[in-house]
DNA sequence: GTGTTTATCGTCAGGCAGACGACTATGATC
DNA sequence: GATCATAGTCGTCTGCCTGACGATAAACAC
């Protein structure tokens, strides 16, 4: 296999966001849309071209700016202020995903707290949170009573990744602190973990598990009353970045 | 952002393989020699270009049969036949990662049998199976007393990232047996938990928890006595992927 | 005050994992 | 053939973790 360089055929290469976060008791995604064809008028992943002298995430964390006015975050360094996680998902290669031309592109997966409303290119029209259920199913009607199309290109496909990705790496590492604000309660953290994974969990045991995993949390000393109830102490996301022992999803 | 296509910048896009197999007690690695510029001489992992009309599970296969003759598997199948596990790792893309030009490469991971001397383009000197210790070593002398040198371009990122991923999954997914030949006893099995590991388990324990994992082998009836000492049953892989309970790893 | 909501602590039984003893079945050696 | 070394398989015991769930604490709404 002589390495010719004349003789590799040209590809452009691109990277696309699967932004998650929990609202109002549900996993979204942030999705934007399409003001040309292919595909004009339908729901999307946020995403755009690499240029030449950038790193794929650069790339990633440039889009993800643009598209949410997030700061990422390095990956080895667990969120700890206001920029979100963002790791590499999947890169997505088939011939005929794009009609154009021949687009490879290297997906990312982001982790965000709940958020101001979204913005895109700063029309608040063409972007928006949808829950991930929404954006995932074939066809029928979204909650607000629009019809519902499936997602652009292969993005069901990158985003179901990306969800998937989520709900497994919130079992043994510390991301699930990721889509909370910097200080927060056990309930709070419990409510990402039920919405992110759509199953109920029994507070008792999941404050003994969290509070009892070292590394996990570190109390701030300060309470909170924004939930109702009995105030809860408001903690910040510990140093470690993997459970032991991990967080276990509930049987099927 | 609109989409205008002589608005990108074109990339080469290849694949790299690391190939990991268990010879000798030992976690090794296929590592190729550069035949040209740059690293010319220098160990690298097999690799190369993707084609116009190719998916990019499709160029690695490809390229997995050309430096081993192995088939590859349907990587929604559980290895069964001869065939190896083959799975998208993930994606390097620095501008600067190859001096003559753009190139992103998609690396892929794939977990095969101990097999017989490699073969790169009918040229056995020029392939060949390294522990991985070894090929991860910046400097030094290997077992056979030739001088080490780091691998060719980030390949050394590459294979490490392509081991950890193969640590982590054997905890919570049948893929061990992907190493193993089509029928095999406990022992085997669990030698290479070890090898990938790098630790000593105990047989016993080792023996309850894989045979109590339901899903996990079948045994054929099957005996053999390869290994010396008392006879062991056959099994095979079950059609579980995913463990449950996972093996677990020891403390480090 | 009473009821409601959320947070937090405790208890108990079942299951799994690590440590390790005991026994079995083969080939190698004397 | 007796003995030994090697490897495989079955049990036992103890401690830890988990899930189920009772009980108490501290806020707010009426």
């Amino acid at each position: 296999m002589p390495y010719d360089p004349s003789a590799f055929p040209p590809f452009a290469v691109t990277v696309d966001l699967v932004v998650l976060t929990v609202r109002r008791h549900a996993l979204c995604a942030l999705a934007v849309r399409r003001g040309e064809p292919p595909f004009q008028g339908r729901w999307a992943l946020p995403g755009g071209f690499v240029r030449a002298d950038e790193d794929l995430a650069q790339a990633a964390a440039r889009e993800l700016a643009e598209e949410t006015g997030l700061r990422a975050h390095d990956p080895a360094v667990p969120a700890q202020d206001n920029g979100a996680h963002l790791e590499q998902l999947a890169t997505y290669g088939d011939p005929k995903r794009d009609p154009r031309m021949r687009v490879v592109s290297v997906a990312h997966l982001a982790l965000a707290p709940d958020l101001p409303a979204p913005r895109a290119g700063g029309d608040a029209s063409n972007a928006r949170w949808a829950p991930v259920e929404e954006l995932l199913q074939q066809s029928g009607y979204g909650r607000d009573g629009e019809p519902v199309a499936p997602l652009a290109f292969d993005h069901a496909q990158i985003l179901s990744d990306g969800v998937e990705r989520a709900r497994s790496k919130i079992e043994y590492s510390s991301l699930a602190t990721a889509f909370c604000p910097p200080e927060f309660t056990v309930g709070e953290l419990r409510r990402v973990y039920e919405a992110v994974w759509g199953v109920a969990l029994d507070p008792r045991n999941f404050h003994r598990k969290v509070t009892g995993t070292p590394g996990f949390l570190v109390p701030t000393g300060g309470t909170t009353t924004r939930q109702g109830g009995r105030p809860a102490q408001l903690f910040r996301a510990g140093g470690a970045t993997l459970l032991n022992p991990p967080m276990l999803r509930p049987e099927v």
